[in-house]
Order: structure tokens, then sequence, then C-alpha cells
DNA sequence: GAATGGGGTGAAATCGATTACATAATCTTA
DNA sequence: TAAGATTATGTAATCGATTTCACCCCATTC
């Protein structure tokens, strides 16, 4: 691999004209950059980058921490995030922490290694290296959140309004005429999951239903979907409609009441979150609440960039738009 | 942020000493290494990425492109790559490329300024970037595929018998006694595709029905399964089973059946292939042929990993084992 | 014709680590 | 006890870029 030296010496120039003619292309001549230009391309020569980096102390990349990639509404936000950090000339490091605070905060640890210029983390548990960096840094502390808000931790963050949705969705379903209504939030560990709680509970009380709310606590898989629905739909005075806190867990809700012989709609009432791709396929197709999934892993991006540019005095957060798709796996309550 | 001159400074020993220390503490004396150790704790050291990078040439990093990150399988087989990678102390930059070459070309690009050490690509085109990097190196190229095999590339790679699998899935619909099966494969361009077309015709071939099949070509989504679905369906003579070679076609398929009035599996039997995580989920399950997709990615890391450490001669081609997961979505053909 | 200014270029310092080589101190061994 | 081996440490070169500062040259301006 040739180095800039190699294509100093075959253009007749220093290093420090190659470099502008690179860099800063205005500040040299015509001839000498076309010279130079010349030698660059007979010589294949691309700036090495860690030299690079090292020089510049930036090193054009940012690490996006996600508990689990293969989980459809994280692979999307990781995507929207992905494209705006290329836009911008950053690139993406993975990180899949499978829900370990270890390996968080291993990825964590990048930022002072100087590995990566930002965090983008997608889970709700903010590493022990990041408070601190946070702690000395505020604002400035390159990190953000790409989908929870959590305004004790300081941090700028990309989300929708989730209790405002959650509120929506069991306002459709009141509306339908259910009154006995289970919901199956995430990890209640997650600002998310309590902020869609309380959507939840403001819904019951405006329609008179807090006592016949029944909640049960998942972790957004498909398999705890089935678990939880399973049994809410045991007891006797079942409920005659299922919120879930995400689509997975729906499939798994979906599965869990025709194992116990209740047929969605006709049976039971069904609303996912997240509109995942799959949603409108399955059967019945899923009425849910829709996030602009890759738009928030852009908006993300778009805070972070905003840190890193020094345009930033104080923790911000972009608030993003749901829409509540109404589909055939909700209908009007049996009586 | 420290250096190792502040380290070095407070540990009063050299800088050479300090990096000994870090790197191969058993050369220094037990009372300077705690010196030193003691000095790194205290001013909370980590050593600089792209300093030790530039000194070093190694990366620690290894890109993964894939066509569309949202995409189950891919996030599943980027998943096993993450942690093998994370495992050997290598990360993850994640290319997704969208399906396009100029993105493509451009995490090629990486390897040539030494951004990182390897690179593993899941779709099936080979950058010209990385074409002229194995005429070159050969075998010795870092470069390896994730998914599918092409020995015309020069590349190692990790897969399935993609022919063997699929001749198994067409044996199952066969042997249940369909005669007309319609096949809806990925873009042909891909060999991942014709070797599973091999396998459907060495099958077709072996039942006698080579004059039935049914052959439409989708492009894996959700949406080109359903329209390709639709078109196979809507003929007189229609086939009575459907293979699809990917879970998400199979949806889009299980939809236009829905639509077409047919049901699956009475009217329709239906098998997918790559057996993510939602297939057994369906109604009905789906029966797919399983990829160990978490392992594919693994194995590729593995593959590139050998390649790194410089014990490989040849481009070597690891095959995985698959699995026919007979679910709910086939049943005999009626008569 | 001297002073001023600005554009273009090069020399050399710098970023922060690793490591070859030199050296000092201690230990073996004949 | 002297020679040689071994161990621990330091000195300084090095990786390949960027960037400050100095300089030269030529065009203006008074």
């Amino acid at each position: 691999m040739p180095t800039i030296q190699d294509v100093a010496r075959r253009a007749r120039v220093s290093t420090a004209t190659v470099s502008r003619v690179l860099s800063t292309p205005g500040m040299v001549s015509e001839v000498t950059r076309e010279r130079v230009m010349a030698a660059v391309d007979a010589l294949g020569y691309e700036p090495n980058y860690a030299a690079k980096s090292l020089r510049t102390l930036r090193t054009a990349k940012i690490v996006v921490t996600v508990p689990d990639i293969s989980n459809p509404f994280f692979s999307s936000v990781i995507r929207g995030a992905e494209e705006a950090a290329q836009a911008a000339g950053y690139s993406v490091l993975l990180g899949d922490t499978r829900h370990r605070a270890e390996r968080e905060e291993q990825y964590a640890g990048m930022l002072r290694r100087k590995e990566a210029d930002g965090l983008i983390f997608l889970g709700h548990r903010l590493p022990d290296t990041l408070a601190e960096l946070i702690a000395r840094q505020g604002a400035k502390a390159p990190v953000v959140n790409g989908c929870e808000f959590s305004p004790d931790l300081g941090v700028s963050s990309a989300h929708i309004d989730n209790t405002a949705a959650a509120a929506e969705a069991m306002h459709l379903l009141y509306g339908l005429g259910h009154r006995t209504i289970g919901v199956i939030t995430g990890p209640l560990a997650s600002p998310i999951n309590r902020d869609r709680l309380e959507g939840v509970r403001a819904a019951a009380a405006r329609h008179g239903a807090k006592a016949t709310l029944r909640i049960a606590t998942g972790d957004f898989s498909v398999e705890s979907g089935e678990r939880e629905a399973h049994g809410l739909l045991a007891g006797r005075d079942a409920p005659t409609a299922l919120f879930c806190f995400s689509d997975e867990m729906a499939m798994g809700a979906l599965a869990a009441a025709r194992r116990a012989g209740r047929r969605c709609p006709d049976d039971l009432s069904l609303v996912g979150f997240d509109d995942i791709r799959f949603a409108r396929y399955l059967d019945p197709a899923l009425t849910t609440v829709s996030q602009p999934m890759e738009d928030l892993g852009r908006a993300a991006v778009a805070l972070l960039l905003d840190i890193l540019a020094g345009r930033q005095a104080t923790p911000r957060s972009v608030i993003l738009p749901h829409q509540l798709m109404v589909r055939d796996s909700t209908a009007p309550a049996r009586r």
C-alpha cells in the first residue's frame, strides 16, 4: 500500500501539499493539484485511516448498541441509523449486547479508547462508563438514546409519544365496546413501558374501566407474548381484547388464543405495537401502533451529529409521529 | 484523556514499560507492574486506539455487509457474526448496502484504507475492489462470504447444502401426493437460488414431475411472495403446493392464498426457507427448511479469523447442517 | 523602488502508541 | 571471581497522516 510519502515523491511535492490536495484542494494551484492527483491515481493511494484518525482525533465511527439485532424493530431502527450515518460520512459499529450489561460497558469503552466518536443505545440501560461521561461533559457527551426517553438520564433521544400512542390503542378497544382488556407490557425497568402503561391507565380511567384492566409483563419476545396471553386468557372473566407492547408479543398472543380456541377478532381483539413489516401479513392482519422505525434511527443520528458538531447546549428530545393502524385483528366486543 | 506518557510519568517508568505492562505483563517485574497498574487505574487510562492501530497495522474490526439488515435472516446471521467477532476481540462494522453496488464498493474501500482487517459479505455480489484484492492476494485476501457459495469467486464461505435442502423440501411435497408444485425463487443472479433450483429440478425429475413444475422469481420480500403466489394460483391447473425460497415470501404467499380463498394446508401446502423466528407462529405453523443462521455468521467469522491468522492456504467452504422442519402448513394433496 | 500583502509551498513538529536495540543489574556457573 | 546468561528497563525510531510556521515569489500600492 502506497503512503502519502510515495505520492509526494512521485509528484515531486511535499507531503503537506499532497495532504492539502486531498483535504483542502482550494489552497493548491491548479498545476500541482493535477500532478498530485495523477500520482494518487497512478499509485492507487488511499489515506491510511489510523494515521488520519490519530492526528485529527476523529474516527468517523459511531457505535450503535442494541439488545437484540434480530428483533425486527431494532433492526429497522439500525437500518435508518446506518443510512443517516453513511450519508454524513460516518460508519456504524454494531453492538449486539444480548441484554447483557457487561457487553454494553464494553461497547461504551470504545468511546474512551477513541475508537468511535459517539454512541447511540437502543436499550434503556445507560452503561456506567457513559453515565460518568455525561456527569463530566453534560449535554456535550456524544451519547444519544435511539428509541426511549428517560429525562433523568440527561441524554438526548428520539422517540414517539408512547403515552399517547398507548392511550389511543386502548381508546380504540374501549370504543369497540371492550371492557375487560388485557395488557402485555415489556420490561418495566424500561421507561418506554412505564410511559405506555401510563397511557393505558389514563385511557382506562377515562373510560371508567380501571378495575377491569389486566396487566401482565412480558419481555417483547414472541414466547413471552404467548405465555402471558395464555395466562390472561385462562382465568374466568378473561379479557375480550389484548393490547401487546410489541408486535412480536402479539404474534405469540395470537398463537395462544388459537390454542385456547378463541378466534381473532371474533372472540378476541388484538392490538400490537411497532408495525413491523410482518404485522399486516398476519392472519388476521394486525391492528397496531406504527412507529417510524427507520426515522427513529435517522433522528438519533442527527441528534448525535449535532452534539459532535458542537451545536447542542442541552439534551434534546425529538418526538416523531406514530400512527394507529387499524386492521383486521380488532372488532366490536360481542355481548 | 490521559496518554501513555502521563501514566509513565506518574509511575516513574518509561512509556515502553507501561506498554509492556499492558500487553506483555510477564516481561515486567512484579513491583513495577503494580506501580504502573496503580497509575493506570488512578488516571483511568485507556490506550488510544488510533495510535495503536497505526503502529500495529491492525484495527480489530471486520466489516459485515448485508443487503438488508431488517430482513430477519440476515439480522440473525449478523447476530452470530457479531458474537463470534466480539469473542475474538474484534468488532463489527455494519454495512447495510440496500442492494446497491456503490455502497458495497464503499464498504469494500474500508479494507484498502485499513479501516478494517477483513470483510464478510452476505449478498452474492463481490465488489470490484474486492475482486482485485483477491486477484492479487488469492486465498489470503481477508474476504469471506457469509451464506452463499460461488466456487468461481475464489472466496471462502459458510453455507448449507442448498441443493440438497431444496430437494428435500420438494421430496416432502411429492411424498404428500402433490404433483403440480409452484416454486418461488429468489433472484437468480444469486448462486444460492440457482443451487436450490437445481435441487428442485432434481427432485421433480426423480418424481417424474418435471413437466408440472411452475417456477416464479421473487426477491425474498413478503411483497414479492404475495405477488408471485397470486400469479401462480391464478391460472387454471394451479399448483396444490408452493415452495418459497424464503419464509418472508411464504408469508406473502399465505396472504395471497387467503385472498384467493384457498386454505392452507387443506387446499394448498406451503413450504418456506430459513426458519426465521416467526415461522412457527404463523397460522398454520410454517413447514420450512431451517438454516442455522447464527452459526452461519459464526462460521464466517471463524473462516475470516483463520485467514487473518495466516492459517489458510486455499479458499475453504464450510457446510453447515440444515433441517426440514415439518409443521402444519403441509398436508396430503386432495384428490 | 520600497513596502505591503497574499497565494503557494515545504520543513518539521505532532498525534500516542509499539518495539528493536542498548544497557544496567542480577544471577549462574566453571 | 570472571565470563556469560538472564532479566528488567530505558532510549529512540517508527507507523502515516495533518498542520503550524516560515519562506519565497510576485503583484499591488504609495
